[in-house]
DNA sequence: AATGAATGAGCCTTCATTCAT
DNA sequence: GATGAATGAAGGCTCATTCAT
């Protein structure tokens, strides 16, 4: 018989990750606290000193995971026209920004961590971003059309990305309280669709702008 | 020996209130502390207990105050077309956002509500930004023409204010990161811009949706 | 009627000081905790944040207390012999070192700070000592005559100063079981002369070392 | 399955108590902490209570380690004149009190325990050091010759040990310091035969003094 | 024979607040 | 009118120890 590795710290790990996850992104950095974190995690305080040696560790790998838990867009059919697949990116952040599951946390992270940086992420932030930004630039770059200026794709990828964040910013409840309704399924997809509509035709006039230059 | 009558006590708490709108805007209610702000108004700690009771009700005047440094935009020459008018209200929003003096100051306060409520500006908060609101719901109902529907004009509302904030996310130092160039006056009007361009396009997009649809 | 200025602070921050100076020449830096230095002193713990900062600080300035309340040798009239000046430091060391009142705080600081560094007064240690110390060597050098090495009064006053250590070192308990007797203030003015003595004829015997190479 | 007889627990046993002995020896019982001692052993904290219950019994384990690797010192021929004897024992004490193998490990022990006793060593403390220290008063008793005091032979034998326990207290970096020269093999001679003249001359005049006596 | 996992107690520090003048 | 002094509560972290395998 070999002696058996526990592997229940792999599982005790994850839950401190999930409940940091939660927290952070409910609260932010500095209102989140590991005392907090510990209890949803049921574990002792000290467990975080044993598996992340800080709070600064435990809120960096919480950002990872976040991160990670969020899936790409699989744009499979890249036959489809560039309209559809916007339509696509936009049903899928949406979708994820409001996904109880995921709670939309890594959206939150992330807006927090724009609005008030904590520094703790800066060397990784960027190149976890990136890939995927750079997936929707692809696209706002073939609606537009050919010969188009970058700057342009950037302010539109700003533009959409902002619009969708709406839900990453605002809580449900201010939310239903400025629109003056609920905030149902039905209603995102709504949502959903203004955005893309909204953004098509802007997209498109920025596009035809370039036109009248050359 | 009489004592003269002062108004120091004006000018003190005025410092103490222009203080906290720096700090908070900067940081966050949790991460300002008080004694910073006491230090960079140039007074004792107990003087916050005496003016203003304590942070919660500074964190509230301060916040009052920031939304009063911040103009309405006046749109005189209502004559003016709606398309004209939209512009206009967008290049004041990034102005303000941006606007040095202010410092942005209302718009993150106002973010960091929307992502990390305090709570403790729920009671007046819709109230003072309603009317606001409304005047841009209003002439964006004008660009989109008649028989809009309210959801609508109210989406496109999000749209656009969604977009100007990304000055008020988005630091400068990060901003500069992601479009590959740095935040210069002139960037700041070609993004107004693109902002107007984009926003028009979009808004009246959904207008036309309307129009199929009676 | 002028606004008095409280003063009770420094009577506090003195408080806090020689509680500082107790604790940790009793138990050194580690062991000795703020919670007992305030407690010693009367104080919240807060306190030692509201003076000194933090605890390092703290002993920083306990230190250069102890330092400070242990008092110069005044060498009054030079035109002693060196012999007899040498016998006055000697009793004069052992004297401070086991004072009830200044309960050789500083001695013992010192011999901890030697054995153990924390650090912390890397900076101003040999400035403070430095002075104290070449009053010693120019005494040992003239009793030792003219032609003489610096190494060699070097290593004599190393010699001397270690004899008289022993009391900042070895607890009462442990010496008077060492020696088989207690350590009463007689037993303390044997010492000192025996260490004069031993020593007086220590340095002589190093400077006719002297005279055999010239 | 047969499990082979394994003697690898002596073997982790001693390496736990080599590293505790550096570890206690460099920083004292209270700096050096379990989880470091283990690390530097290459076994988990639990082996700490595992081989030694607790850490304190693991100090006492270390302290009789760290006496036994110091050897004593064989004076074969005990014809010698007590000078040469006298000579050879400070040698003796410099050479341990430096050796890099033995890293003054003991020294370093001892010292800590007489400045800042952990308490937990008392009761074997003196049983230990007794027998070694009696073999230093003999022969000091042989160089003051016949009719001598008990209590300078101690004094001597204070005033010597006292002298040579400088290498044990100052760290190297603050003696090169203090001595303004490296502390080289050279040196170490030097310092040796400084102490054994200095102390031979002071034994003997304080020998003197009780022939004026009698 | 040995260890990975987990914990409780205690420490230093920070911070908003209050007291007393 | 304003402030220096002082505090209680809570937070993050460290460390020796123990549990369970």
């Amino acid at each position: 018989m070999v002696w058996s590795v526990r592997e229940d710290g792999k599982e005790t790990r994850n839950r401190l990750l999930e409940a940091a996850c939660e927290l952070f992104s409910e609260r932010g950095y500095h209102k989140a606290t590991v005392a907090e974190i510990c209890k949803r995690a049921g574990v002792n305080v000290a467990a975080i000193n044993y598996y992340f040696n800080d709070k600064a560790s435990l809120y960096v790998e919480a950002w990872k995971r976040a991160f990670e838990k969020y899936p790409w867009l699989d744009i499979s059919d890249v036959s489809d026209p560039p309209e559809k697949q916007l339509c696509a990116y936009i049903n899928y952040l949406i979708r994820k920004f409001t996904d109880p599951g995921y709670q939309g946390q890594f959206a939150r992270l992330y807006m927090m961590e724009l609005l008030n940086p904590t520094g703790l992420v800066r060397e990784f932030w960027h190149e976890l971003i990136e890939p995927r930004r750079r997936a929707l630039l692809e696209i706002i770059r073939r609606v537009m059309g050919r010969k188009v200026v970058d700057e342009d794709v950037m302010l539109c990828e700003l533009s959409i990305v902002q619009q969708c964040r709406v839900l990453a910013t605002v809580r449900p409840c201010d939310l239903e309280y400025l629109l003056g309704q609920s905030i149902t399924p039905e209603f995102l997809e709504r949502l959903a669709s203004h955005i893309a509509e909204f953004s098509l035709a802007g997209i498109k006039a920025v596009g035809r702008k370039g036109d009248k230059w050359e």
